[in-house]
DNA sequence: GTCGGCCAGTTTGTCGACAATCCTGACGAC
DNA sequence: GTCGTCAGGATTGTCGACAAACTGGCCGAC
């Protein structure tokens, strides 16, 4: 088996899921197999694969006798998913109210009121991804993995439409505001409080994204016609 | 292409995720790739990439080097996924209530109010439709699909056990009271009320479930050994 | 000038082959 | 009796090949 340490089907699959997640090809361009091949230095057969599991992830479509395509960025689809996204985390968040021990939210909001303080420093990408952490991290103290990975799926669907949102900096310092009164709901250990603060912080993003998106669709494919 | 009017490697996702779903194969054991390629006359190819997709979908796992497994049929799985799916349901009620228009909500609640006078007349299989389709259709009201995405793939991962759920009569006598109440509470706009009702409502499945796996587990596993 | 059909090149769909790895069970040492 | 070892067979991982379908552009009819 030509294989070394790692599987190459799953090597192709994150090469991939990078590139798409990063639309870092143009959206519902169709994805050449031999060309991706010729690029991994690979046989079509493990980038079929991995292609068949993006399928099911949401980041390619699939047409019979076509091929795969990049997937669209779509107002409704981004939309939709931060829908899915607030019903996930409010779940998570009246359940970790109710579960999670003492100590261990002591140390969650502890770490997080750290992490506020210096965010002034931190560069848009990082921010991005301390956002991204921060509510994975907060859905994590509910202890339901299946949750866990839907929201890393949605994750990545919506990541680049939330570098865009952040990407604001009067945006940024509303986000950092609402996760500090949020953080000082869970203390306080108020549900009412902090699933209304969560609800209007993502109600916000989900708002301004509806705008954005359209924006930053013209900008792809501008760039990409060039 | 040796293809007929249908996609081969379609084919052979559904038929498999038919059986997985049903747990036609004992879970946890290996899926033979060549003996499923001879089962549906096509080669391996298909069949592996079918499996990339259902591992995708979480209906089977897939181990580098050692092939794919049929999913395991775990309690907390289970239970994870009745929470997510109600995290999922209670947030599409809420937003049904708002934007539903009258007529289309009415509809629904006539549709389903003659559905509960006829459904001591059905048979078991019918009935796990039948409520499925009740809460995928009330999903469906608040307009949003990748939500009702998500809530089809929690519902093939758990149709197995709500099959067992319902098998008890006064179970099911008890799932339709309190889809009657439900109904009442959205024909009344009353949020409150119909996300109580639909909480305790999926609370009381999920309590029951986890009792039902540990003892199906058993069944499943002296079947199998058979 | 426009529409429709045809043809060559490209891309996908499926297959069988072969090498690498894993599993089984038998055998022997202790 | 138990444990480690080691073939032999079974199974997966990857590849290249070829047939079927699709794409885009050319050409002629109207």
């Amino acid at each position: 088996m030509t294989r070394g340490t790692v599987n190459t089907v799953d090597t192709a699959y994150e090469r991939l899921r990078d590139k798409l997640v990063a639309f870092d090809v143009k959206p519902g361009s169709r994805l050449n197999e031999s060309e991706i091949a010729a690029d991994l230095s690979m046989s079509r057969a493990p980038i079929r694969e991995a292609l068949n599991r993006l399928t099911a992830d949401g980041m390619v479509s699939f047409e019979p006798g076509r091929g795969f395509f990049c997937r669209r960025l779509s107002v409704s689809e981004i939309t939709d998913l931060y829908d899915v996204r607030l019903d996930l985390e409010i779940g998570a968040l009246k359940t970790l109210l109710q579960v999670a021990a003492e100590a261990e939210l002591n140390l969650f909001v502890e770490k997080w009121r750290a992490d506020l303080a210096q965010s002034e420093r931190m560069k848009l990408g990082d921010l991005v991804v301390s956002d991204e952490e921060f509510h994975l991290e907060m859905a994590a103290l509910a202890g339901n993995s299946q949750r866990l990975k839907y929201l890393r799926n949605i994750n990545d669907r919506i990541r680049f439409v939330r570098k865009i949102n952040l990407e604001s900096p009067e945006r940024y310092g509303e986000a950092l505001e609402e996760h500090a009164s949020l953080l000082q709901a869970i203390v306080a250990r108020d549900a009412e409080k902090a699933v209304e603060t969560l609800s209007n912080h993502l109600a916000r993003s989900t708002d301004e994204v509806r705008q954005q998106v359209q924006s930053a669709l013209t900008r792809i494919y501008s760039d990409e016609m060039a």
